[in-house]
DNA sequence: CCTGAAAATAGAACGGT
DNA sequence: ACCGTTCTATTTTCAGG
């Protein structure tokens, strides 16, 4: 269900073209990758279907709307039984601070990666909404000074 | 530099719409907002122009791509210099497994996201590439279980 | 901010290798 | 099975008001 798929270096220079700019048009990616427009289009139309692409998704700048303070909360909860982790996750993710969560291996259960106006609303949301709850055993927060995306994905054995 | 820009309800609607699927087109934008299209392009226009919209990114599925194991590195560089850490962010961003990086507060200077094809690679990873390296102090190597994309990012005040 | 026209693109159908 | 050509509906984009 989740098998990797074979991909040609058609393929992975298309990925890697609209992994760098999603809104590349079909006629772009066709001339940076020496076949037709059409070939492009059904290329991406197989990249969706398998799976291989997820979707679009807009960047934009936390601080630009407000939320110029970041930060990640390593949260414990406290039994980590089924039906008290599914409406935890589902109340992290609704809440309109949260910009990703991550479910880990090690000391922290979760790690939640949060945008706020200022290091007053980040206490109101570590205390109202991760601390007051009975599920919260502990969560410890990091300001995030500087974050980086980083290259392309590509498959492991591209580069060889 | 950085400052928040002033947002009418419009742009909002239409920031929120993008970010739920940002092929979303200016005329059904237009259509859910009640606006006329052009009206849409120039909205988004601005919003781009004003470094709110930082550009649009494509969602691929790191298993799909033989990389079905994640993990956050969180990493402590030694002297933690500037002529040290700027080398070691650009060699760690320019690695074909990072997927991000963070420079937080805290015991751990870096957490880098990672995706790998095995356990063996994420081995070689951090042997290779971090604890092996002299402003490498420590590496705490923890796997991602699953992790979740939250709703869309809006002003805190947008609510009230 | 809208209307309306022009240009570019997305997407489908078809045919060739 | 893959690729290229062609064609059309849709979308983007730019006038002008």
């Amino acid at each position: 269900m989740s098998d990797s798929v074979l991909l040609d270096p058609v393929d992975l220079e298309i990925l890697r073209l609209l992994q760098n700019d999603a809104r590349t048009t079909y006629k772009d990616l066709a001339a940076a990758v020496g076949v037709a427009p059409s070939t492009c289009l059904d290329r991406v139309g197989r990249l969706r279907r398998t799976g291989v692409i997820l979707g679009h998704e807009l960047r934009v700048d936390p601080a630009r709307l407000g939320r110029p303070l970041e930060a990640l909360l390593a949260v414990q909860v406290r039994p980590h039984r089924r039906e008290l982790i599914g409406p935890f996750v589902e109340r992290v993710r609704a809440l309109p601070e949260s910009r990703a969560l991550f479910h880990l291996t090690g000391p922290d259960d979760y790690l939640v990666h949060v945008a706020v106006a200022s290091t007053g609303d980040l206490q109101r949301l570590v205390v109202d909404e991760f601390t007051s709850r009975p599920e919260v055993a502990r969560v410890e927060t990091r300001l995030i000074f500087q974050h980086w995306d980083c290259g392309p994905l590509l498959p492991p054995t591209s580069g060889i």
